[in-house]
RNA sequence: GGAGGGGUGGCAGAGCGGUUGAAUGCGACAGUCUUGAAAACUGCUGAGGGUGCAAGCCCUCCGUGGGUUCGAAUCCCACCCCCUCCGCCA
């Protein structure tokens, strides 16, 4: 959510924000809204002061027993003007709080202006792409002859856009949450956390999936839940509506968890193997900070989920996203994308963004820096440490040998008890 | 799922229709004392918003949302959450 006050100061630059970002969201009507709010907002307070002194006159005359009925007919005609002017400003800020709450963050001044990803600008490239001596297969080719992924029976039981992970296949999943979470945890000093994998409306609200993204969402039936299309979501609402003091800060949380999505409006894309499921496991980075280091808290956590790529010698690039392409809440994004040879092309795998103060103000994280300060919004920032499926995929292409089996890279074997390639 | 109990300031805990934004204690902060610290004493101590150049003035908030009333932390209704016991269950 944008500081209605800036919105207020500096409508155009606004405006601008939102082209960039081919928002055709109009301003206009939220500042009309907001004075027409300011405005009702004047009119009840004052009448409450007049409510207030002539409640205070009739306690006065009570305890001094002189005649109160004048003042209790006065009050009377003011509560009654009361709650009709109360009705009107109670609908005017509702309608004001539904427009804010679709206006998305403005961009970074360093994001590249662009109408989509064709605009991305490639930030650096990491290891080299492997020439293969034979036709590489795609993962699910790989998966289904090794036997450690089914795609076939996880449809029958599930549907589409379900995987199934077996002996070998379902090892490395786990080896590979545990590889990541050890490296995040042991050398870059995040703390781990588990949270529920199903949150209320008010956390979806915080991080700003609710209200506009409700169809990517799996919601339980009957109830005010959701299942979490990513981590980010209970764990960044870990401190709603918290005041922290100020010490605390940089918070740095990596949780792993499964994530559920809808992925309304994705069809017929990336509609084989694991690369967009409804479930999929992920690690998750997260972390709150001052709000005049955290650009330096997004280079850190993004080198973080490149130490991952760089262990596992999966050649990658950095991404930044275009004003166009850049998600809903975030002010700035580092896609890291792993070369995928079925698609013969990098391939998002973690995402890495600062939101600033967008999702703090939504969902009421503040610090104090000292005692005696006012409370701030912090800034939050969250990126994949990383996508585990999307790394399996990658990992099992990148890997392959030319007689179906597949190298386990150096840093997981420990993970998969000393397996040195899988199908031999 | 059933039966009770409870949600008040950083914490503990009063208040149960009229100077109560809220007693009291603890904590925190500032100060006195002290070579320093502790103790003791004194003072201070929530958040959000409107308006104004400012000083200030005003409004809101006692789980949440409604209602009654001139006036609600206090009364009524609904919901949410927590605790205890029983049932069920990995």
């Amino acid at each position: 959510m944008l500081d209605i006050r800036i919105i207020r100061q500096d409508p155009d630059r606004i405006s601008l924000a939102l082209r960039n970002r081919n928002s055709d969201f109009d301003i206009s009507a939220v500042l009309r809204l907001d004075e027409d709010v300011r405005k009702r907002k004047a009119e009840v307070e004052s009448l409450r002061a007049q409510r207030n002194e002539i409640a205070a006159r009739i306690a006065k005359a009570k305890r001094e027993g002189t005649d109160v009925a004048h003042d209790v007919s006065l009050g009377a005609n003011v509560a009654r003007e009361l709650s009709a002017v109360e009705a009107d400003l109670v609908a005017e800020e509702e309608r004001l709080a539904g427009l804010l709450a679709l206006i998305p963050n403005i961009p970074h001044l360093s994001v590249p202006v662009g109408k989509d990803d064709s605009a991305n600008q490639e930030i650096k490239r990491w290891g080299e792409v492997r020439q293969f001596s034979f036709e590489p297969l795609p993962h699910w080719e790989i998966g289904a002859r090794l036997g450690i992924l089914d795609m076939d029976r996880a449809s029958r039981m599930s549907g589409s856009r379900f995987a199934l992970l077996k002996g070998l296949g379902a090892r490395l999943e786990r080896a590979l949450v545990n590889f990541m979470l050890d490296l995040h945890v042991k050398e870059q000093g995040y703390t781990e956390i588990f949270p529920p994998l199903m949150v209320n409306d008010k956390s979806m609200f915080g991080t700003g999936q609710l209200p506009k993204f409700k169809e990517d969402m799996f919601k339980i039936e009957g109830q005010e839940m959701y299942l979490i299309p990513t981590a980010e979501v209970p764990v960044t609402n870990i401190h709603r509506e918290e005041v922290l003091s100020g010490d605390v800060l940089p918070v740095k949380y990596v949780a792993y968890t499964p994530c559920f999505r809808a992925e309304a409006g994705s069809a017929g894309k990336d509609t084989r193997g694991l690369i967009r499921n409804h479930q999929f496991n992920k690690v998750e980075l997260v972390c709150l900070s001052l709000p005049e280091t955290s650009y330096d808290a997004l280079e850190g956590l993004t080198s973080d989920a490149e130490a991952v790529l760089e262990r596992l010698g999966i050649p990658y690039r950095r991404v930044a996203l275009s004003t166009g392409d850049l998600g809903f809440s975030s002010a700035k994004t580092f896609d890291l994308e792993a070369w995928l040879p079925s698609y013969n092309a990098y391939r998002e795998i973690s995402s890495c963004s600062n939101f600033e103060d967008f999702q703090a103000r939504r969902a009421g994280i503040r610090f104090k820096r000292d005692v005696k300060a006012k409370p701030e919004f912090a800034h939050t920032l969250n990126g994949s440490g990383v996508a585990v499926g999307r790394t399996w995929a990658t990992m099992v292409e990148n890997y392959q040998n030319a007689d179906g089996t597949v190298t386990v890279p150096d840093a997981l074997v420990p993970y998969m008890d000393g397996v040195t390639v899988i199908g031999k």
